[in-house]
DNA sequence: GTTTGTCATAATTATTATTGATAGAATTTG
DNA sequence: CAAATTCTATCAATAATAATTATGACAAAC
């Protein structure tokens, strides 16, 4: 048995398709098959149904890959232990971030860290909450910023910065003369809200669900990003929430239809995540290092109230 | 990186030489030689600080090591699994058993054992706790019986029985005319004890000191073995406390001198121990099993007082 | 019934691991 | 202080293993 082998058998389970996993394994398909059947033959049991299109996994083979991903897991880890010990911060890092927070965090982030870490690749893709869950996973993202709690076992968390939600209230709206807002006052009826995916609309359900707030007539209108629902809401259709580092870029003008919420606001939590089994530590602290560098100056709030971003239905 | 290597790596961070090393991994020296070097080479790193005798680890050997510990062991553990599927029991099975439980235990078991697991070759050791300990952390035995708790972080117990103590007194001792012994009428004096090392003669003092049984004097004998203990015993040199099942053995003129203890007795918690990693789970499983349906009929009281068997100097 | 996708097999080549012999360094011994 | 001993590294030869290309078999899709 060897850790190639592993490896050979972690990425056919992935992609149920030998062909495609030998392709992922930078080595042709016969090569895979090979070292696979070897593997069988010393085990001398089946890993994989091959007679299921797609394949499939075997029962053992179901436990055998979890084992698997625990044993390449570990060794990689080897590599992380020597890099730390040289000090060395460098190689290709996968970052994720939600919609909602990359046009707002990375600008602030991103020259800073690329400067201070020349030899990192910093790779960062635009994803969904699920979907950094997924890739977090299966190690294909090295580290995340998502907002959290999101209660997965697998998934460590560590919170960079907590960003209230400041109403956007349109000049016809009955709260545009408060100074401040209740949560008690808020009717889903006529919040705007982003499209199904976003947890940050998922974020403004269970805050209103939390206070009672019932959504009879279902939401008014939902878009894909908040420049949207603050023109929409600009027209008079509603008010809006938007995520605290959202506010900051607005002009002048949109900023007189800002309204807080009262002390404690709602918030989310914003966190550097990334998957248990740690690795590339040293790159994760490095990062997060930087980001709390930057949020400094830009967020103090000292008490909020957290609200889950997690879709419960 | 190859699970071979990291094997080897172990080797001779355990024997401190390449050329044992090499021995025990059943490979030359050279190859051996190479093989580390050539990881060395991979991570760019030196494991071994070849100028010290015996050979030291580096300082990132020392972490390479145990990481490398957790890939072996995980990786032996894919083979559990199989054989765990496949409801195969069988195999070499190395257990340690302490010198006072070793001669009354092995006889009810042994034979039960090994007529139901006819596969399995079961190599038993007879070792002090303190070897039990080292030698279950090494991985060279699989599991072992001996009294518990030892409050060892890395290994976990699973309790068999709970054997109290008796008393064996001579004819013209004080206590003797009594039916039931109380613990605070001991005196450390005339309580002949075993050598050090063994646990049993811990257990004692820790039982003794609980009930602030002072040990001026010291102990007035030691020996090495339970039947020497009782023939000096009778021979009128003081009392000693036997464990239950050593007590069944005695012919009947020698039980007459046998005094429980007032409920409830202190006692030891005899375990059946691993390691955490839990290799060959399968066996120990089988183990215990056996181990408890020859133990029933034989102990069963319901209400003791354990006793540490640490040395708790 | 051909085409396409997919995995297995065979023959070949490239790579890697292992070995015995030996040299060199360090330590111990007389 | 030199000889003997112990131990690791190196070398060239060989054995073992992994990977490659080419090919074939089979099943599902069209």
């Amino acid at each position: 048995m060897t850790i190639t082998q592993l490896k050979y058998v972690l990425s056919v389970a992935e992609h149920q398709n030998f062909t495609v996993a030998a392709e992922h394994s930078f080595v042709t398909q016969p090569t895979l098959s090979m070292q696979i059947q070897k593997l069988e033959d010393e085990l001398d049991i089946q890993i994989f149904n091959r007679s299921k299109k797609p394949i499939e996994l075997t029962e053992v083979g179901e436990k055998i890959v979890q084992q698997a991903k625990v044993i390449v897991d570990e060794s990689n880890r080897i590599i992380d232990i020597v890099h730390q010990q040289k000090g060395f911060i460098g190689g290709e890092f996968k970052l994720g971030i939600i919609p909602t927070i990359m046009p707002t965090l990375l600008p602030m982030f991103l020259n800073n860290f690329t400067k201070k870490y020349p030899k990192v690749k910093l790779i960062i893709e635009e994803l969904t909450t699920e979907e950094i869950i997924k890739k977090l996973t299966d190690g294909h993202i090295d580290a995340a910023i998502a907002a959290t709690p999101l209660e997965n076992e697998a998934i460590k968390e560590r919170p960079l910065y907590y960003e209230p939600f400041i109403g956007l209230i349109p000049q016809n709206h009955r709260l545009y003369k408060q100074k401040y807002i209740n949560v008690d006052e808020l009717e889903m009826e006529d919040i705007l809200l982003l499209e199904d995916g976003h947890c940050f609309k998922d974020s403004i359900v269970n805050l209103c669900r939390a206070h009672k707030i019932n959504n009879k007539k279902g939401f008014q209108l939902e878009s894909g990003s908040f420049d949207t629902l603050i023109k929409l809401s600009k027209e008079g259709l509603g008010m809006t929430l938007l995520p605290y580092l959202h506010t900051l870029d607005l002009n002048d003008r949109d900023k007189e239809h800002l309204r807080s919420f009262e002390n404690p606001p709602p918030a989310r939590e914003v966190s550097l995540i990334y998957h248990k089994s740690q690795l590339k530590m040293q790159l994760i602290e490095a990062l997060k290092k930087t980001i709390d560098g930057v949020i400094k100056g830009a967020i103090a709030f000292s008490d909020v109230k957290i609200i889950s971003p997690l879709n419960k239905k």
